[in-house]
DNA sequence: GCGCATGATTAGGA
DNA sequence: TCCTAATCATGCGC
């Protein structure tokens, strides 16, 4: 700081021509009007200088800017643009950036907590699913069966879930510390306060949270939009599309919902089960054709055709077989197809879930292999759609998403 | 406002 | 009587 003085007058540019330099003013203090106006000129022509400084050459740029920057007039002057620029551009953009919270992401948190997925880990991993078990009244063995799946599966995508929440927070943590960085090394030449950086920073993070953890949440969203947490009714469906009337007394009763209701519900399913299998089935011959085509023309070199991640290329024979009322179709269609795909996600996140779609469907089937032949009893439900043994009794166990507005809930 | 999913209602058939 | 199929009403998200 000593050779402030020195470096200015050291640089001509810097210096002022015709005049003493700014350190002669500010040692002045407040003078008369003939003062003020040399020190409005001074600051006029470092203004002016901190204009030209691009147009000079590389060296000489430099040169003048560490004189700016050692100048004794420098951090005066730069409070006062910071300030100023406070008062003007932030002011304006302040109260936009007051907003509310995404009211989206809002729901989409909302829903993963719901579900288990997000939020601290309670009870093995299943709050839900501990919830729903609660909910049906304690359910019998078989249910504890099925909800023990239900944890493991739970307890993977949390698994995933955390993690790549993890990298897109580290993610974001070294954008931001690189950002910051560069506001800092130009804090030096132009005007960036330490609440500017600050409030840069917390643009970033919503930036982030607004692009890629949206994303990760869409894909962890369809996941969990598969109705995991009550997967008791389905089956009881899936092997039993007929129940007979104790059957639906027991499942209005558990339910708390009339017989008729259950009756409704289990009507409706089997007519839109039908429809969208043949709605299904008919994309799957669609998309065979397709598929043939392309297999002709890109054999030699492996066709993509038959990626698992291709849109609808679940729709092999075989998955297109897959029972589905409307309720799951939605679910399955946001797991294979377009949700995830649509939302140009990383292709890190892409393999997981990929990776997290293969899992499932080993280890039961609730995506691709939701297929009846994989997770329920292919005893009520044959491929073309139709019914197998549905007059079989079903051993309903616990109905807990029942017909009604559970499910609903969670479709939707 | 539109599209979609879903529950409920109704007509017709076995 | 039960089921299918069509239709309506409603809620929700975009």
């Amino acid at each position: 700081m000593d050779d402030q003085p020195r470096l200015m007058h050291t640089h001509s540019g810097v210096g002022m021509p015709g005049h003493p330099g700014l350190s002669q003013h500010m040692q002045d203090g407040p003078g008369g009007a003939e003062g003020e106006a040399g020190r409005k000129q001074d600051i006029g022509d470092i203004l002016q200088q901190i204009m030209t400084i691009t147009d000079q050459s590389l060296d000489e740029a430099q040169a003048r800017k560490h004189a700016l920057n050692c100048h004794r007039m420098k951090p005066a002057l730069f409070n006062v643009l910071c300030e100023i620029k406070e008062k003007t551009v932030l002011s304006i953009r302040g109260a936009q950036e007051e907003e509310p919270t995404d009211p989206q992401l809002m729901r989409l948190d909302n829903m993963l907590l719901a579900e288990g997925v997000a939020g601290p880990e309670k009870g093995g991993g299943s709050a839900a699913a501990a919830a729903a078990a609660a909910a049906s009244g304690g359910a019998g063995s078989d249910n504890s069966v099925e909800h023990s799946d239900y944890r493991a599966k739970l307890s993977q995508i949390r698994q995933i879930y955390h993690t790549e929440l993890e990298k897109y927070e580290q993610a974001c943590n070294e954008f931001t510390t690189h950002v910051m960085n560069l506001l800092r090394e130009q804090s030096r030449t132009r005007p960036i306060s330490p609440k500017e950086i600050e409030r840069m920073v917390s643009i970033i993070h919503r930036m982030w949270k607004t692009q890629e953890y949206l994303k990760l949440h869409s894909i962890f969203g369809s996941l969990v939009l598969i109705p995991f947490p009550f997967p008791s009714v389905f089956p009881s469906f899936f092997t039993n599309p007929y129940p007979s009337e104790e059957a639906k007394e027991e499942l209005a009763k558990k339910c708390g919902i009339t017989v008729s209701q259950v009756s409704n519900w289990f009507g409706n399913k089997r007519i839109r089960y039908k429809k969208n299998i043949g709605k299904f089935q008919e994309e799957a011959n669609i998309y065979a054709a397709k598929t043939a085509v392309t297999a002709t023309n890109v054999s030699a070199h492996g066709s993509q055709a038959n990626s698992p991640s291709t849109p609808n290329s679940a729709g092999s024979s075989s998955s297109f077989n897959m029972s589905n009322s409307g309720d799951l179709f939605m679910s399955v269609q946001s797991l294979n197809g377009d949700s995830y795909q649509g939302a140009q996600v990383g292709a890190n996140v892409q393999s997981q879930v990929d990776t997290l779609r293969h899992v499932i469907s080993q280890t039961g089937g609730y995506s691709d292999g939701l297929a009846a032949s994989q997770m329920y009893s292919p005893q009520g439900i044959s491929a073309n759609g139709g019914w197998q043994d549905a007059t079989t009794p079903s051993s309903v166990t616990s109905p807990t998403e029942g017909p009604g507005s559970v499910h609903s809930d969670t479709s939707n």
